[in-house]
DNA sequence: CTTTCTGCAAACTTTTTGCATACTA
DNA sequence: TAGTATGCAAAAAGTTTGCAGAAAG
C-alpha cells in the first residue's frame, strides 16, 4: 500500500486478531474499529486501511451523508491518508456490491455514496445549497408497488428524488 | 454548417420564409417542418437543419421517447446527416433551456433526453432490456407537496423512477 | 505463502469548450 | 451584413482498468 502513514497502518495491523480497542491510537473518530472491521469481513472483504478508512468517514458524517468518490478522497486527503482515488472507486464500488453502501445518481449525474442503512428513505435536495434531507411515506410506498403491478413490472427498486429550496436557502431568498 | 447532403439542406432552406409545405421534399417523417420551425422560433432559437433533425428525431420516437445524445447522434449518422455529437449536444442544452425537451439521469449517470410534453409524468423502467413507461399518479404529487412543506421546502421540481422488470422480461426469466 | 489489494498512470466515457468557418434572418 | 450556430478537435470531468509492488490471512 506504500503507507506514508505508520500510525495508521499500526492501527490497522493492530487489531488483526480481532483483539480489543486501541485507545492510544483511538483519534477520537474511530470509536469502532473492531465492529466495523467486522462489518467488512461479513461483506466478504479483507480488512485494509483503505476500506476502513473510508467506511469510517461515511459513518461519521451524521450531518452530510451523501458524499462523491471525489469528496471521500479530499477527506481522506486532509486526513494525511495516502490512498488513491482509483482506490476510493473501487472501494465504494465494492462496497456497494456488498450491500453496505448505496449509490445514488442526483441530478447532475454524479454518483454519490451513502451507507446503506438497512430502512429504505427517499431523498430531498436543495437545488442552491446541495442540502439533502430524508423521509419515507407509507403511502407513496404503497402506491409504487401498486403502479408497478398495474403496468406488469416487477418491481425491484425505485428512487425518488424532490428538488426544491430548504428552508434556509428560501428564507435568504426573500 | 459544412453540409454533404444538399437535399436536407435544401429542405431547410426552402421553408425559410413561412412557406408551404415541401412533399417533394418529404422523406416520410418530418410532416411538419413548419411546425417544427415555429416551436424553435418560439423557445428563441434561429431555425437550423441540426436543430430541426433532432427536434424531428423526438418527435418521431414515439415508441421509445428517451434518448441520449449519443442515441440521437447515431441516428442523425444513419440518416446521414453530417451533425456533429458537440451540436447535438448543445442543441439538446438549448432545447432543455427553453423547456422543449427534459434531462433526465436515470440509473446509470448518462442523461436522456425526452420531449417535454406538458403534462408531468414519472417513469418505471426495465433493469434488463431497458424498456421505459410512463405514469402518473395524483396521490404521490400530492403526497410529495405535502412531504416538502412538511420539511420546509419550497418544491421547484421531482423525480420518481421505479426499477423492475417489464411484463416482456419477467415473462422470459419464468 | 498465496491471494487479494493498492497506488499510479493510462485508458475510457460522457460532456463541454475554443475557434475558424458557415449559416440565418 | 451582423450576429448566431456548427464542425472539428481538444479539453474537461468522472470513472475504470492494467500492472507491479505490498499487505492480509
Amino acid at each position: 500500500m506504500f503507507k506514508k502513514n505508520p500510525i495508521n497502518s499500526h492501527v490497522l495491523r493492530s487489531q488483526t486478531g480481532y483483539n480489543a480497542a486501541l485507545p492510544s491510537l483511538n483519534n477520537g473518530y474511530d470509536r469502532s474499529i473492531i465492529v466495523e472491521s467486522q462489518d467488512l469481513r461479513n461483506a466478504g472483504l479483507k480488512v485494509t486501511l483503505p476500506r476502513l478508512k473510508i467506511l469510517q468517514i461515511l459513518e461519521r458524517r451524521v450531518d452530510e451523508r451523501h458524499l462523491t468518490a471525489e469528496k471521500v478522497y479530499k477527506i481522506l486527503l486532509s486526513e494525511d491518508e495516502d490512498i488513491g482515488l482509483a482506490t476510493v472507486y473501487r472501494v465504494l464500488t465494492q462496497f456497494e456490491a456488498a450491500g453496505l453502501v448505496t449509490r445514488h445518481h442526483f441530478e447532475g449525474g454524479n454518483s454519490v455514496f451513502e451507507l446503506a442503512s438497512g430502512d429504505h428513505h427517499d431523498h430531498i435536495l436543495c437545488i442552491k445549497c446541495g442540502k439533502v434531507d430524508e423521509f419515507t411515506d407509507e403511502i407513496i410506498e404503497a402506491r409504487q408497488k401498486q403502479i408497478a403491478a398495474d403496468l406488469g413490472y416487477e418491481l425491484t427498486d425505485h428512487g425518488l428524488y424532490l428538488y426544491g429550496l430548504c428552508p434556509n436557502c428560501k428564507a435568504k431568498s426573500d
